[in-house]
DNA sequence: CTGGTTCAGGCAACCGATTGGAGGGAAAGT
DNA sequence: ACTTTCCCTCCAATCGGTTGCCTGAACCAG
């Protein structure tokens, strides 16, 4: 910078001030500094310019997982909206577990960055997460924590849900099945009342649901698949909801090792829409998020908390859409 | 940190020797900041190290495309090695297009990331990198430049694809088609390499292999596997090549759609193995390209030169493994 | 011609760490 | 008793920017 200077026949501050299109500098000034940054190929140095303003502009993005085809899209939107307000993204897979999570946040924290995207998962009242906050605003992701009055950007899953068990009484069911998410979890407990609301007002009693819970990894959807659909014939479910894609997935793949036929045996259906459902046979019927514009949203949302903004009282969740693809038909 | 020495009654000197376990500092005093800094919940600055340090314990990654698995898989190796040398990962997903890279080069450059993990996907010869090379390391992921001496971290995709393409000739099919990668691409010429290797071992001429080029996405192994297999029955190969997964499931759903039988009519074959490979119908053979442990390694190796270290001559390409499945069979 | 106003541009303090070298006290050597 | 040596601390400069405040010139009106 001094360099520059010295090349502009100016002084640092006017340097400064060019770069940041701040104070009165003079047109003849301002192109002779632009010019000379060209040609010394000068880039700010950010540590410097972070140390003065107290801001790092970049932000955190906190996901249990990537190869979640859910939270990759959503990371693939933060870094998208991050990237228009010049702004980086530091990654933390937390890898489903907590320590690595919270490792992560102190890493985070000890970067100073501007504030951070948060999603756990499932757990029920993540540490990490106060760990984070006394660093900055916090945007959560997917989820909310009833304790916790924190900014969310989510998708209205309670709507899709209603509208996916409405679709499945719609086409006859009467005996269903649910793999739901951890009842500690918010999401989970929002789709789940939706499923419920979606049976009851179809005049199916929520109640006589067989309701089994697992960790939304594909492992678990096989295994209490397994417990809920290995029942003899006319007890067995002819639908089967599952509380996201990849634990359907993983129902889809006990039936096809146990030669269940999908959908004549039963209906299955997802939530989330990540782009392998639709490549499955049959195509998952499922609800699609917009993990994309979330991810998005959320990072918008954090760049103009950062910047000061107040929060809006309270965010508008984002539209789902029911997909219907092959996997659900009517029974028998 | 003043507030640390001042609750020590040290100065902050002797603050910064602890901190860095540099320097002679008595056990008393030491124990003295030791819990001062624990009183005073204290987390260093890290712009203000980086400043006077000159690096930023950050590495940057730079890949097309998130939602691509093997991508995802690569970054969550990255993280995870980069978290156990206590350094962040900044993200840039170049959304597939040049400019969106080009731009996180910059930003990524004035950040003064210590490195860079780098995977252009496909392009020719990226003028991001030369940019990202001023800034320090750079370490390449499943490609190379042939003009550019970097290192790089990359599978023995030559092998695999011998290999997958000997099987077919052993399954006993005699007329191949194949969907490659951007001809201009280091990996993808490896590949087709490997190809006509196997094909040739198995005595069947590599010339009369049918040979369309697209560029890993979905959509186009979709039209390319129209172009291939939309001829008349005698002439119609019996075994499809693709050079990605991704491009594989473009040309399944093209037979999907189009009532060609796999494996029956024609076998396919990918390679990367990504996670969704084997959960479509029929599951698909490929070679599977470890990707996660590439990323830990590319992250290590990184991580390693930023210390200081000397780069290896030429590392190891990690080996690759056949994962034969339903995709395949013998013809007719 | 003079006092007041406006505005461009520079000086220098500051952000929060690191670190070479100065300084002081105790132990060791003469 | 007086150096010398060795430890341990701390002062102060430095990294590369930002910004409050000051200065000097230009301009204007009286």
């Amino acid at each position: 910078m001094k360099d520059v200077a010295e090349q502009a026949q100016v002084s640092v501050s006017t340097v400064s001030y060019v770069l940041n299109n701040r104070g009165q500098v003079s047109e003849a000034r301002k192109t002779r500094v632009l010019n000379a940054i060209r040609a010394l190929d000068y880039i700010p140095n950010e540590s410097a310019r972070n140390l003065k303003r107290q801001s790092a502009s970049t932000i955190g993005l906190v996901v249990p997982d990537l190869v979640n085809q859910f939270f990759s899209q959503l990371a693939r939107g933060v870094v998208k909206a991050a990237a228009m307000h010049d702004t980086l993204v530091v990654l933390c897979s937390a890898e489903n577990t907590e320590e690595a999570e919270f490792g992560n946040a102190r890493l985070l924290r000890s970067k100073r960055v501007d504030g951070v995207i948060y999603e756990s998962g499932f757990q029920e009242s993540p540490r990490s997460l106060l760990e984070l906050q006394s660093l900055g605003p916090v945007v959560l992701v997917d989820e909310r924590f009833p304790g916790l009055d924190l900014p969310a950007v989510v998708a209205d899953g309670r709507r899709g849900a209603r509208e996916i068990a409405a679709h499945l009484v719609e086409l006859g069911h009467k005996r269903f099945a649910c793999i739901a998410g951890p009842v500690t979890h918010w999401t989970s407990e929002q789709r789940l009342s939706g499923y419920r609301e979606g049976l009851a007002m179809g005049g199916i009693d929520p109640d006589e649901m067989n309701i089994q819970t697992g960790d939304y990894q594909m492992d678990s959807g096989y295994k209490l698949a397994e417990i809920l659909l290995n029942v003899p014939e006319p007890e067995r479910p002819t639908a089967l909801i599952c509380a996201n894609d990849l634990m359907a997935i993983g129902a889809l793949e006990y039936c096809r090792s146990n030669t269940i036929h999908v959908p004549e045996d039963v209906s299955i259906v997802g939530f989330d829409d990540i782009p392998t459902a639709q490549l499955l046979t049959p195509r998952l019927t499922t609800v699609r998020q917009p993990a994309y514009e979330m991810g998005m949203s959320a990072a918008k949302l954090l760049i103009a908390m950062t910047r000061g903004k107040q929060t809006p009282e309270l965010l508008e969740p984002h539209p789902v859409e029911l997909m219907v693809r092959e996997s659900s038909t009517g029974p028998g």
